[in-house]
DNA sequence: AAATCGGGGCT
DNA sequence: AGCCCAGATTT
């Protein structure tokens, strides 16, 4: 009788905070561009886009993405850099060619149809359990709960615990709306993105605010990775013609890289040399490190290796989204919409 | 279990 | 200047 420790939102309000959470998502929902419909296609899309990323950056790549390729097949059919080109800014490029590897299975090996199952979905590579259940929930409307930052942010709030892996995926199980688990789950994930946040929950504005044990409080420590701070030097040259910027010199970064392999970068100068100033700076960060960049003026006699390339051909390479936005910063290209 | 993989936006 | 995000894979 008094075990009942182990239930997060105990039985008997678990159906009023589905009905609540649900009513709320009902009216609160963002428009997003992938919520327009159920497709398995744009919804994996979304989902390996959405990985440790956020919904304002993902926004920015969605459309273009589903633009470049509409369908699986064309997917399955483009070359592995046109697929980094389009994903070039989102980060985490090993998603991408994970992404392109399972649109060849299933293109080749599931004769162009979809998984039906969380459990299909699992054996694609870029797909864990999150995203499995993810995508099934949504476009195949099978119960299966997810948990994401949000979701186990949500209840470990909603039961003043810090829980378990295991204890946190058997808590959504528990909580999850059987008859709607894809929204039951975006809800879930809404909620922690736009009311329950990190910092300063919006408590207030909570649809499930009186079911919840702590209202704002979050048990547990938070885990600190140490930021580096480097400074890097690029080296940026380009031809004029008519007035505009026609080529401009880049280098590709080694195949076998650990980081951002195979991708178009500007050459690295180890030091400004006689400049006085660089044309101008900017800050980036990169996993574990926030880099102070300075771009400098150059003249082609300083490179070996390298290429020039065409300013046309520039959104249709897999360049790092550092190197695009120091050639959209110096006037080299346009702003982010050119196709 | 821990490390690795991008990048940006908010506090 | 931190923090942390609709995680997966490798070690």
């Amino acid at each position: 009788m008094q075990r009942g420790h182990h239930q997060n939102v105990p039985g008997k309000r678990a159906p009023v905070f589905r009905l609540r959470l649900l009513a709320w998502y009902d009216a609160h929902a963002r428009d997003l561009p992938w919520r327009k419909n159920r497709d398995p296609y744009p919804v994996w899309v979304s989902e390996i886009m959405l990985q440790q990323t956020r919904v304002a950056a993902v926004i920015q790549h969605y459309d273009d993405f589903l633009r470049r390729f509409p369908t699986v097949e064309k997917l399955a059919r483009a070359r592995q850099s046109s697929v980094l080109a389009v994903w070039s800014g989102l980060g985490y490029y090993r998603r991408a060619r994970m992404l392109h590897a399972a649109a060849k299975m299933i293109v080749r090996e599931l004769h162009g149809k979809f998984p039906q199952t969380s459990g299909d979905w699992r054996e694609l590579p870029g797909i864990g359990r999150y995203t499995c259940a993810a995508i099934a929930s949504i476009a195949c409307d099978e119960p299966i709960a997810v948990v994401d930052g949000n979701v186990e942010r949500v209840l470990s709030r909603v039961s003043s615990r810090r829980l378990s892996e295991q204890q946190v995926w058997h808590a959504a199980e528990d909580l999850l709306d059987r008859e709607r688990p894809g929204d039951f789950n975006q809800a879930m994930m809404e909620l922690g993105a736009t009311v329950c946040t990190p910092k300063a929950p919006a408590c207030l504005l909570c649809p499930v605010v009186e079911l919840c044990a702590t209202r704002g409080d979050l048990p547990g420590e938070t885990k600190a990775l140490p930021q580096k701070k480097r400074e890097i030097h690029y080296a940026l040259d380009h031809h004029s013609e008519n007035g505009r910027p026609a080529r401009v010199f880049l280098l590709q970064r080694p195949r076998d890289a650990s980081l951002m392999p195979g991708m178009w970068e500007l050459p690295e100068i180890s030091s400004p040399g006689d400049h006085a100033k660089p044309l101008f700076k900017v800050k980036h960060s990169i996993t574990v490190t926030d880099y102070t960049v300075s771009v400098w003026s150059s003249s082609p006699s300083n490179h070996t290796a390298g290429k020039w390339i065409a300013v046309r051909q520039l959104p249709k390479l897999a360049m790092t989204g550092l190197a695009r936005k120091i050639l959209r910063k110096a006037g080299v290209t346009k702003s982010a919409g050119v196709r």
